[in-house]
DNA sequence: GCTCAGGGGCTTTTT
DNA sequence: GCCCCTGAGC
């Protein structure tokens, strides 16, 4: 295909290696590209998407290309337009859930939705299992939060309340899927989806519908998918149904090694079974790395080359070995965060890396804190970067509960979350009545306030006050109906709603804060209204651009989100887009999970909490071991993500760990993790013959204190790998005598659980009595 | 209807 | 160690 001598192709193409290149150029049919950390998947996405459109003349809409992050999606979508211009704003570039909720709304009433339905958020969810418990009489033998995250992981594997398989004689089965059809119908009853429905609910509508079906996939000719380890069965259900197998024209890129979102219903062998799925289906490997040196790139490999189940790749660079791996071993967790600081202004000073190249990565955000007082003190900038903070702000929230109330009074639980915000009186007991009479009516909160003299046992002042509230939401109703712009809305709900006058009111420091926020999300929607109209005259003069060739009359090439009203747009960036994520700050230190630097790259990284319990995560250790599989899932997730906190790194990897660490209020002392023992001595400047004999395998052992000076200062230390490998806890060891380094000769009491966390309670003597200690630090005594 | 103290709980958290 | 939820008391 392609045209010989396209003035575009050579731009296109030239910087591309050989596999990259074929990436790009691949023709028809489903295309696997298997892409290895820093190995340039995003500017191979790109380019062939500007190939598509420029070589091969695709019509930019007819091209879906979907990421997991907005940020992700945002990124593609800025190298997309300078690579098209102004043609870039016709292709579908979004996130899965906005790509179906954009869908889900051009077809909301084939699904017992309205066009103005809400996205409930995690919070809400919440409510609404409580609710759901409630009015499905479950037994209410677990925890709402537990049942919700059934019910997440049965819309990840695409399955409708009625089609969750339950055995009879499985009461929590029967519990949750019971509180899975009041959920549902909940939802539906208030208009509302939540992030699980976009997906699940348009799969349903496409495997019900195939003329609606259809229509889409005569539109999206090309589907192409970032991060595609990363998808759950109902993602990658909705992929097979828009480009179905064998020849349709899907590219999904991804990286087996980077897959860390199992527990969110991710599957790798969505992945790994790609050309099963799409026999057929040309694979390219891209391995060669740009972005590390190669000792940070043979320890990552060290790593992930353990797990079993891969698909067989290898980085390899051009680039020099580079320095060393550094360990820091510390007698605590403030040691540590202490020796980090220092190491990073000791980086700083010597001038080749900025505060801005480096970063910070833990396993849990418990270990947040420490690390961050410790920067404190050094005074390192710092940024702390996480999750959506800003609309996650109880204010801001309820801001956002108003304004879908307003595009949808229905709004059951956004109206139960206002209805005394700010507070006008309305307590518990009258909102018990109030739910107990709509429920028994089978009608919206909405609805049951309009008349409130008929709900039972209510006095005068509270059906006034409901009344009054009643009032409030239908003049907003009314407003919203008429809303030609975001803000607009905005501001009237929060004078009418009287929000910030609450808080100003109140004028304690928080309320001010409080109140200023608020103002900032009237910003929020200011600015939204100034960037959507800038996307309007963008999108008109890409028509007469280039592609002034009239679409096919049979294909439906509108964008999808052509008549959404503007506060519908807002409410629905605000539910699925949050804010702009911060961009990791200018000129500070970056301080996150290692989930949260997926995507990222930095100078120099320090890795911290490398203890077995740490990271890996305790969780994983429990993990049934088995001899021929070797490590569970878990382990192998955790790996993948020690795999992935490598491989952020160009030029400087700091690993480190602490002795002893208190965490959720315990002291533990965990071994050096387990990945640190994968990766070969040399890489840390270790001389193989520098290595202690391996130690006999003796019981118990005492961890080794040898890596501190007479002060207790944290020291760098290149000779790690002293920790025993012992299993723990074996047989009935009551009454043993075990010595421990710290609190001397004891006898056990009694054990607690098995494995290398394995505890036990012994009894010391003098004065240090009954002590819970890991078995793995007893000697015997 | 609101406030505060005690208890349990606790990875990760793209959307 | 800290947060969130619940329940008792004002």
């Amino acid at each position: 295909m392609g045209t010989a001598l396209n003035p575009h192709e050579n731009a296109l193409l030239e910087d591309l290696n050989p596999p990259q290149k074929e990436a790009v150029l691949h023709g028809d049919g489903p295309l696997l590209v298997l892409s290895g950390a820093g190995s340039g998947k995003t500017r191979v996405i790109t380019r062939r998407v500007a190939y598509l459109v420029k070589v091969h003349r695709v019509f930019p809409w007819r091209i879906l290309a979907v990421t997991f992050t907005n940020k992700a999606a945002r990124e593609m979508r800025e190298r997309l337009t300078q690579l098209l211009g102004a043609q870039a704003n016709e292709l579908v570039v979004s996130t899965f859930h906005s790509s179906a909720a954009m869908i889900l709304r051009r077809e909301a009433e084939a699904v017992g939705l309205t066009r103005s339905f809400v996205i409930y958020d995690d919070g809400d969810q919440l409510n609404l299992v409580k609710r759901a418990m409630r009015e499905a009489r479950v037994d209410p033998i677990m925890q709402p939060r537990e049942i919700l995250h059934r019910i997440d992981q049965e819309k990840n594997a695409a399955r409708l309340p009625d089609e969750m398989q339950v055995d009879v004689d499985n009461p929590r089965g029967i519990v949750v899927k019971k509180t899975y059809q009041a959920y549902q119908r909940l939802l539906r009853a208030s208009n509302a989806v939540d992030f699980g429905d976009l997906l699940l609910l348009l799969v349903s509508l496409f495997r019900k519908r195939p003329d609606v079906l259809a229509n889409y996939r005569r539109r999206f000719t090309h589907v192409l998918v970032d991060e595609f380890q990363d998808t759950n069965p109902v993602q990658y259900e909705l992929l097979r149904l828009l480009a179905p197998p064998p020849s349709s024209n899907l590219v999904v890129v991804g990286d087996d090694d980077q897959s860390i979102y199992r527990w969110r219903g991710a599957s790798v062998d969505n992945i790994l079974g790609f050309p099963d799925s799409y026999p057929g289906a040309k694979v390219v490997k891209l391995e060669q790395n740009y972005r590390s040196d190669q000792n940070i790139l043979k320890a990552a490999h060290a790593v992930i080359s353990k797990n079993r189940r891969r698909m067989q790749k290898t980085l390899w660079s051009e680039r020099p070995p580079g320095e060393n791996l550094q360990l820091i071993i510390s007698r605590d967790e403030r040691g540590e965060a202490q020796e980090v600081a220092r190491q990073i202004h000791a980086l700083q000073r010597e001038g080749f890396i900025k505060y801005s190249g480096m970063a910070v990565f833990y396993r849990v955000n418990a270990q947040s804190r420490v690390l961050e007082e410790a920067l404190r003190l050094a005074r390192v900038p710092y940024t702390l970067v996480s999750g959506r903070s800003f609309y996650d702000r109880a204010e801001v929230r309820d801001a956002a509960a108003y304004l879908r109330l307003m595009v949808n009074p229905r709004s059951d639980a956004d109206l139960l979350r206002v209805i005394n915000t700010p507070a006008r009186g309305i307590g518990d007991t009258t909102v018990e009545r109030l739910t107990d009479f709509a429920e028994q009516q089978g009608s919206s909160l909405y609805e049951a306030i309009a008349r409130p003299e008929r709900i039972p046992g209510l006095n005068t002042t509270a059906a006034r006050r409901l009344a009054g509230f009643h009032a409030l939401v239908t003049s907003l109703n009314g407003f919203a109906q008429g809303a030609t712009d975001a803000a607009s809305a905005v501001d009237q709900m929060l004078n009418e709603a009287k929000l910030v006058e609450a808080f100003t009111a109140e004028g304690s420091d928080e309320s001010l804060t409080r109140a200023e926020n608020l103002k900032e999300f009237l910003g929020a929607a200011q600015e939204f209204d100034l960037n959507r109209a800038a996307a309007a005259v963008a999108a008109a003069t890409a028509q007469e651009a280039e592609n002034a060739e009239p679409p096919p009359p049979e294909v439906d090439a509108a964008p999808l989100t052509a008549d959404v009203p503007p506060l519908q747009a807002f409410l629905e960036q605000i539910s699925l887009v949050g804010e702009a994520d911060a961009e990791v700050g200018e000129g500070r230190v970056a301080l996150m999970t290692l989930h949260a630097a997926k995507g990222l790259e930095f100078d120099a990284v320090f890795l911290t909490g490398m203890e077995d319990g740490i990271f890996p995560h305790s969780r994983a250790l429990s993990g049934l071991e088995d001899p021929e599989e070797g490590e569970g899932e878990e382990m192998a997730e955790e790996r993948r993500l020690c795999y992935v906190g490598f491989t952020r790194a160009r030029r400087r990897l700091f690993v480190s760990l602490a002795q002893c660490r208190s965490l959720f209020g315990e002291l533990r002392y965990n071994p050096p993790s387990r990945f640190l023992r994968d990766v070969p001595p040399n890489l840390f400047g270790i001389e193989p013959e520098m290595q202690p004999a391996p130690r006999p395998a003796a019981a118990p052992v005492a961890p080794r204190r040898r890596s501190f000076d007479d002060d207790g200062g944290p020291r760098i230390d290149r000779s790690y790998s002293q920790s025993s490998d012992m299993e723990g806890v074996s047989g009935d060891v009551r009454g043993m005598r075990v010595r421990h380094e710290q609190f001397g000769v004891g006898r056990i009491i009694s054990t607690d659980g098995s494995g290398p966390n394995a505890k036990v309670t012994v009894e010391f003597g003098g004065s240090v009595g009954l002590k819970r200690v890991i078995a793995r630090f007893l000697m015997p005594g």
